[in-house]
DNA sequence: AAACGATAGTTGACTTTGTCCACTAATCTC
DNA sequence: GAGATTAGTGGACAAAGTCAACTATCGTTT
């Protein structure tokens, strides 16, 4: 992957107006949406050197704190569609991060596994991760980190639950 | 942090196939980005008899709340391309939601109305939306729920500020 | 063991969405 | 008034998700 250029993801800046919100602010929906855009907008940034394909990253983390992973299983891990995973996987074996091994007992199956280069990689996605989030981080209190994990997860399994 | 990473060893037991999230686990951006996109799913199932484009609903809301707005603005406020939002005043006046008006001091800007069908509309929309969020919601208290909104809104502040 | 349906993975067509660039009309600056 | 700037528009393009078909394996039924 030398020759390719490198894709930009740049977008509309956000802008610090004074543009109401009106009854929008009262939804939580809503608010998260805003940090999660822009969190994913900073990561994006961040690795723009790489040309990361967005859902790449996550898979690969999935894959590391799962090996043996099938590739059904990562999808619903990461909420994607099967081709979708497969794209992903065929790129994760292309850049040597990850690699197919067919299971024994099921012949159908393809067992997912990081490679070593692909855990280096792992770690130094994982580390700009922490630089993104840090600055954000830095505003709350080690309590409210707690509580915020906390609350988002119990909002998640409501809300899976419910489907 | 939370309770979630769980080393598993995975063992040929496939009663409840439970995915390790890993390090992942770790950050919130992760957790913001799976809350949110369950969310706006659901939300998204519930108006899928409207049809309605992603973006109209927040656009039509800021519209709302900010009579005579010009299209920049709201694009930025939204945080879409100008050309984007072309399209979704485009649909909002066919839907008979919302209407352009030219300015009358400046003839190059585009001030945006919401009409009463869309005021009506909106106010379904937000229902819809109260709904939605119910029951997610209805896990958490109000010291909890006030604590997410005032944490949310602290690291957009500094997510923002620092670009 | 042959046949059936179900599952894992793959591929390709299609839709949706967002990004970018160029063009116009109007405004502002000098 | 000339030139630069801004608001809005249109179209080309790329990224990403959805969907349906197809192959191969597996499990179960008969």
């Amino acid at each position: 992957m030398a020759s390719t250029s490198t894709p930009q993801p740049r977008g509309p800046e956000p802008e610090r107006s004074e543009v109401a919100l009106g009854r929008l602010g009262d939804f939580v929906g809503f608010r998260l949406r805003r940090v999660q855009n822009q969190l994913s907008r900073k990561f994006a940034a961040a690795n723009a050197d790489l040309g990361l394909r967005s859902g790449l990253f996550s898979s690969l983390a999935i894959v590391a704190a799962n090996p043996g992973i099938s590739q059904s299983e990562l999808s619903g891990a990461v909420g994607l569609d099967k081709s979708v995973t497969v794209t992903i996987i065929d790129e994760l074996e292309k850049y040597g991060w990850a690699e197919r091994r067919r299971s024994a007992e099921d012949r159908r199956r393809h067992a997912l596994y990081v490679t070593p280069e692909g855990d280096r990689q792992l770690d130094r996605l994982f580390a700009r991760m922490e630089e993104v989030e840090g600055a954000v981080l830095h505003q709350l209190s080690d309590a409210e980190h707690q509580m915020l994990n906390d609350v988002l997860d119990r909002m998640y399994d409501a809300v899976v639950r419910e489907l």
